[in-house]
DNA sequence: CTTCTCACA
DNA sequence: TGTGAGAA
């Protein structure tokens, strides 16, 4: 199948796809003509991708990552894959990290939040 | 219909 | 990370 039928099939657009390709997160064929062929395989594929990049990854590691999986149809299953683990864990410290960040973000607005209600629940005070 | 590149949020 | 335009 080409681009347009495998965009209608996802929902995702055709620019989408290219665009994942470049990120080598898809290995289409191409035709003779230079149009890209994907396989039925990608139609799953591409739910994957999705799933994991609404799950925060960057393209980068779930390129690396479709490298050591195996796709069995509707799931993924691991495959023998030297330095997965270390890859994975040093994507979990990338999150805490990032985590740890928000946290003292949230304190920041917090302090604010708690000056702002302090002065306009006392302009509307009668000042005695 | 498809390709690509440039620019941009 | 994702899009739009424009040319081929």
């Amino acid at each position: 199948m080409q681009i347009g039928a495998l965009a209608h099939r996802t929902g995702v657009s055709k620019r989408l796809l290219r665009y994942y390709e470049e990120q080598g997160l898809l290995r289409p064929v191409r035709l003779a003509n230079g149009y890209r062929e994907y396989a039925e395989s990608d139609v799953t594929a591409v739910r994957h991708i999705r799933a994991l990049l609404d799950a925060g990854l960057p393209t980068v590691v779930i390129a690396r990552l479709l490298d050591c999986v195996h796709d069995d149809g509707e799931r993924l299953v691991p495959a023998a894959c030297p330095g997965m683990v270390d890859n994975l864990r040093r994507e979990r410290r990338r999150i805490a990290a990032t985590i740890d960040r928000l946290q003292s973000s949230q304190q920041v607005l917090d302090g604010m939040l708690a000056v702002a209600l302090r002065s306009s629940a006392g302009q509307g005070e009668p000042a005695s």
